[in-house]
DNA sequence: TCATCAAACTAACAAGTGTTAGTTAAATGA
DNA sequence: TCATTTAACTAACACTTGTTAGTTTGATGA
């Protein structure tokens, strides 16, 4: 309720996604998260009102984000391969500061309960839109005319694999990276 | 030991690697896999050693299969473009026929024990000479001159996701797949 | 000074965990 | 026919799991 245990219970949330991230949330006790707090699994109740609540929060906000940069991606009037640039962007950006959050959306989604079917809505319209996006620029002749499914396919999991790639460069520059993984996805890697 | 017990086993270790794709290894119970196989939980110990040991034969044998595949594909004598091909062309194949096994290889190899130093050890030589392969690319002007570590980051996971994708395809020829996901690897996607 | 309160604690719970021991029933092969 | 083998079973184990109840401690503010 107030900001004091706000602050204390976003710490216990950023230290589960740590350790979802190396173990997997099945994996992790909440022992094992509290020992990495400095205090007993029975403490951590004060803050947090079950192990579910903790991986639902992680997940729904990264996803949410999502969704709302997608919305103002797709309304927006950008060419069509400038969209997918800043598709690019927005996952980087999102993945540079929740590296661990974005494990968890990856593997552990399906352990949600409550929020499972929502979550999968949003995955669902977000993936939608980006198809549709594809096919809008091949319809324009600005994307090669390729199966849309498998050029969605590959550049999402691309983007969707940054949270592992992304912490091993320490000196990153997120526009940088952006920049960068819009060429080799676009322009492809041949000469 | 002999060939009866052998395959029953294997129906095991199938059904146990369909079951960790779908919850993850650690979320799955022996009581779990024992009534998927129609059996009770102590039954399952007349035929595997360990809910580990099953873990470990379902990802060493396909880092194994990687690591022969990209052994003869750097031996022969093709350009450094062919051979990245030929490396899209090894991982749906071995994803094809076991997209089950695929998804315990990405995501409960941290779950290995006595064999998880064996596991990361394979794993690193095989990105090592992936790397290697394209800085030749570079090098030879094949391929762009972009951070080598960047292309091989958007190629590999796009490659390592297919055990998510193959299976939606029902009539998935893999020659076709191999080809289509070379061209928009290499060739990019726009016009 | 003293009531309040956040945040820790100890103790315990019921259920579920991987695994072992010992047994049984049906099929196999000499 | 009968000893052996395969593959299932029941019962139980020691331990771990998420969570609750009730209590203590130290800081805050009236």
């Amino acid at each position: 309720m107030n900001p004091k245990s706000e602050t204390r219970k976003e710490e216990i949330i950023s230290t589960a996604a740590k350790l979802f991230k190396e173990k997997g949330y099945s994996a992790v006790t909440m022992r094992d998260l509290a020992s990495a707090m400095g205090i007993k699994a029975a403490s951590l109740y004060n803050h947090i009102s079950s192990k579910q609540d903790i991986l639902k929060k992680i997940i729904i906000s990264i996803a949410e984000e999502f969704t709302a940069g997608m919305n103002s991606i797709i309304e927006s009037d950008s060419s069509n391969i400038e969209k997918l640039k800043q598709i690019v962007s927005l996952h980087v950006d999102i993945t540079a500061n929740n590296t661990n959050g974005m494990a968890s959306l990856n593997n552990d989604w399906m352990h949600l309960e409550e929020q499972l079917d929502y979550y999968l809505q949003l995955r669902n319209e977000y993936e939608a839109n980006f198809l549709r996006l594809i096919q809008k620029g091949i319809s324009t002749s600005e994307i090669k005319d390729n199966s849309p499914e498998i050029i969605m396919f590959s550049m999402l999991t691309t983007l969707r694999s940054l949270y592992l790639w992304i912490p091993k460069k320490e000196d990153l520059d997120a526009k940088d990276l952006s920049q960068s993984l819009s060429v080799v996805l676009i322009e492809g890697i041949n000469k």
